[in-house]
DNA sequence: CACCAAATGCGACCCGAGTTGCGTTACGCT
DNA sequence: AGCGTAACGCAACTCGGGTCGCATTTGGTG
């Protein structure tokens, strides 16, 4: 079973089966999201244009309609591409090291416009549409499911209690950190992400992210 | 002095003494406002439009284009009167009921279609326009400042370790509940706007919120 | 290899957001 | 009360996003 999920009936490799997986509509959709990806990095996601898509894919604006129906279509499954890559979580022999690193990870990513301009328009573009937000919704949930590990080991380890709930401290530490970028706006400064490291932390060994007691 | 910070030369009443802050700019600056509010709860942000407002403000197109130059400025200047409520953080006697009254608040409001949809267009406009994240930045900053007192009550009543960074515990309680709604899309219950309460009031207790040990 | 359907290419068209120039109204001041 | 100017109303225009109908290519299939 390939990575991808099944959506909506348009994009996605068409079901091993049906229709035609054939050369040109797999280089077709593979060109679509390098443009893609190449124009929010360039204009952000308010600039990025099907017109633009078009023109640096060689893809008729047409067909983008037809396949994607829309900006934020493209988005969505460039965000199902960018779902597919090997990450994992950080490993660095306790938890508070593990959610440090994790933390500075993302503010890493975000500190740099290049690395962070498509994971904002993703987040943009779940405003503008429920394609793209469902993707979004899946993309996070795979993304916290590849934790659980982290937060087992730091359970072996006796760090925090049995019973963790792997997703919830994994939440909870990114959580601050994007509350700032994108809601209320603030700078983010290693200070800041080291804060919310600490804070799950300290909620995650007093229990509030276990489930029996 | 106004409640109104100055911005951009546009919006806003235009400093006591210049030009002319007088009825009718007032009343079209009002009735523009309301339309915006009433256009929100009423298609959303992605189906907000300057021709939407000028229709149900009775304000000419061109009027809005000219004071706001586009449906982000109308919805910060929105934002302005947003700011300008009289609310004040929950009094329950205990930390640990401030900050849920505090979480389930913000759980409410956003639970509410009709009472979220602005909130969550202001987040969508900070996207597009520089000038809407700038009122939004505002707009939190203000709003964590108020709550303040409560942290301070916990402090007197050794709750929390003197030293407490109001503005941070704020942020943590609202943190994972905006992260949900708009980060990760997943749906928001009461139960975990308890735990994020919790789990504020855990880190808070260890000390993670005070600058000074 | 020939055929059929899916997928793409292509240009013309439509519509609405945003702009422009000018005339009109109303506020503020003397 | 009367004048000057800021603020607003108005209609026409431009321009780009998005759609439509049809021709063309591609890939699977008997």
């Amino acid at each position: 079973m390939p990575p991808n999920s099944s959506r909506t009936p348009s994009p996605g490799p068409p079901a091993p089966g049906t229709a035609r997986p054939g050369g040109r509509t797999a280089r077709t959709r593979a060109a679509v999201r390098d443009a893609v990806l190449s124009g929010l990095v360039e204009h952000g996601y308010p600039g990025l244009t099907v017109e633009y898509v078009a023109e640096h894919s060689g893809v008729h604006k047409t067909t983008l309609y037809r396949r994607w129906s829309s900006v934020e279509g493209l988005i969505a499954d460039a965000l199902d591409l960018a779902g597919e890559d090997s990450w994992t979580p950080p490993d660095t022999g306790t938890l508070g090291g593990d959610l440090h690193a994790l933390a500075q990870e993302v503010a890493d990513t975000f500190g740099d416009p290049a690395a962070g301009a498509a994971p904002a328009a993703f987040i943009a573009a779940a405003f503008q549409s429920e394609q793209a937000a469902e993707a979004l919704r899946g993309f996070y949930a795979e993304r916290f499911g590849r934790c659980a590990p982290l937060v087992e080991r730091a359970v072996a380890r006796g760090e925090v209690p049995a019973g963790t709930d792997p997703g919830a401290l994994a939440r909870a530490v990114s959580a601050p950190l994007f509350f700032r970028l994108f809601i209320t706006r603030e700078p983010l400064d290693r200070a800041v992400a080291g804060q919310a490291a600490d804070a799950a932390l300290a909620a995650a060994r007093a229990g509030v992210f276990a489930s029996t007691a």
